[in-house]
DNA sequence: TCGATTTACGCAAACGATTACGTAAAGTTT
DNA sequence: AAACTTTACGTAATCGTTTGCGTAAATCGA
């Protein structure tokens, strides 16, 4: 820049001034130096510029794992959205791992983000975290697995009214013995989910069997142990629910490896639509959680924060769309 | 950093010095400075820190799509591997424009990351864009979708050897008139994986029909598209090898609607090994493309060339492994 | 025509860490 | 004990932009 300045006969300042379009400078100087600029190929070097501002144009996304369908797909409509407004993204992965995500929260803290996009992992419980992030004035938009009690904005599926709607789906199907596959009762969203099972099955005057409820199963072995161990200890059952879609793909599989027959013996219904639900046969009934609008919203959501500094923080709740297909159909059947 | 100094009665040079563990400084000083750093969770100004030093630990990925099994894949992959070193990941996606492409590799060397890992969009044919990177002192990893001619280092798949191999196991098991869903071939990995379809079929003796030929077939659409089109106009074939494996499920699709019997009358296969291949019934055939080790082994060099600067340059293909599933077992059906 | 505004730009001080160089104090050698 | 080396730290310049403030020239109003 100095080099522009002094070719130019001119002031760094007038420089700086001038590719970034301020109305202070005239309209022939602008244009001159952005002609050089572009002879010589010039970029700012941000790092100075980010030093001065005391800002990046960059936002931080924290989520448990990139490689999920769920996830790529929230991160592929951030990355789009905040692309637009001519932000970038930097990404972290926690693995599930609370200490992971606090040192990924203190390292975007130190590369001075702009705002933080966050699922919390599975494991974490408290959210001082954050706050810190917060006390950094980094605007944190938390997503998917979300704490209520951390007061910032958030995007998340209606886990409960989720569960409920499918619960009473199966119901409502004739099956009455249902099993939950869910994750660990450390995360709202499986509270959260299995409120909805249990309250869809009251409402039907169905008592809660604790046999039939199982925990930290919510992928596909997990899902498969479980199915397993239901049918070796003969417990009578006809339908699973699962908190997500891999257990219920365990089930599927043991359930076919059984000759039981889906969905005339026993019923599946799984929950974040992964793209193989549709495919395998007898197709799998699973909810969209819509991971579209949920980036797309927490993108335009953190860059409004950013910009203008008063923005009314924005908590809400999509409702997940349930898609029956064959594995449920028990009436068409 | 100047309040630290100030409430020890000593330098910010010294802080520095401290912090980073600099053998000039005495052990009771450095611990004082870490203990004080720590008491008021001092964070040191990574822009200034990258300022000073011209270099960030950040490492920019360029790659077509991020919600794509094969591509979150390898960004898991590389996280975990660059994340081990310290770096942080910046990503940006280019939905395979070339424009966008440009774009960003500009907008990461003006963030000056120390290198950029990227899988060139299929629309790229020149490289301009690279060596400007490359000049600005970025280390380059290509990875998929490579340009040899630009000397970098790379990690591709072998796609002529994967190919081949999938339609000799296609010839293997008696498919005569074997269909080749392509993707434009504006883009070496297409044109290889062409090659290699023709050359399997050569040792065969088995002329080339171009009516088989599909190009830009790689998506489901299109993939149901061409099936759609070879059943309207009656073009004789027993077998439809696929570039893709969206393609090839387009393929299955149409096949199955038309009660076309897999592998009896018509076998398939993909390419990729996504993962829906396994599971659908018949299970296709598909080509594993060891995401895992791509992205292990590109940040890893990426990390050698950042680190030691006269580090040899690794341009290493790795084989895919054809999976023979159901969709094309002829013999055994 | 003269003072009042506006326009267009330069000066210089930040931003916060790093580092070459300099220098006291302590330790070592002969 | 003199001379030399090492240790431990301070001084100050530097990285490349941005921006508050100041000012000359141009424009305007009456």
């Amino acid at each position: 820049m100095q080099d522009l300045a002094r070719e130019l006969n001119t002031s760094p300042a007038t420089i700086s001034r001038a590719l970034n379009d301020s109305p202070q400078i005239g309209k022939e100087m602008k244009e001159k130096v952005k002609a050089l600029a572009n002879q010589y190929h010039f970029r700012p070097n941000s790092f100075a510029s980010n030093l001065r501002k005391g800002k990046s144009k960059t936002i931080g996304v924290i989520i448990p794992l990139i490689n999920r369908q769920f996830f790529s797909n929230i991160i592929h409509h951030i990355e789009m959205t905040v692309a637009e407004h001519g932000y970038n993204l930097m990404i972290c992965q926690t693995e599930e791992s609370y200490e992971k995500e606090v040192e990924y929260v203190d390292t975007l803290t130190e590369q001075r983000v702009s705002g933080i996009i966050i699922a919390l992992s599975k494991q974490t419980v408290d959210y001082t975290h954050l706050e810190k992030a917060l006390r950094a004035d980094i605007s944190v938009v938390q997503i998917d697995n979300v704490i209520k009690a951390c007061n910032t904005s958030y995007i998340k599926t209606k886990d409960y009214d989720g569960a409920k709607a499918t619960v009473r789906h199966l119901l409502h199907q004739g099956y009455r013995r249902i099993v939950f596959f869910n994750g660990l009762l450390d995360s709202q969203i499986y509270i959260d989910r299995q409120q909805g099972y249990m309250d869809a099955l009251s409402e039907h005057n169905i008592s809660i069997d604790p046999l039939l409820i199982f925990t930290n199963t919510n992928r596909r072995d997990t899902g498969i142990e479980a199915t397993r161990s239901l049918l070796a200890n003969k417990i009578s059952f006809d339908a699973i629910f699962s908190s997500g879609d891999y257990a219920a793909l365990g089930a599927y599989l043991v359930l076919k490896e059984h000759h039981i027959k889906i969905p005339q013996e026993v019923g599946i219904a799984g929950f974040a639509n992964e793209y193989f639900t549709e495919l395998v046969s007898p197709s799998i009934t699973s909810s969209e959680q819509h991971s579209d609008e949920i980036g797309r919203q927490a993108a335009l959501q953190i860059i409004k924060e950013i910009t203008s500094n008063n923005t009314p923080l924005l908590k809400t709740s999509i409702l997940p769309q349930l898609i029956t297909r064959e594995s449920s159909r028990k009436e068409q059947a």
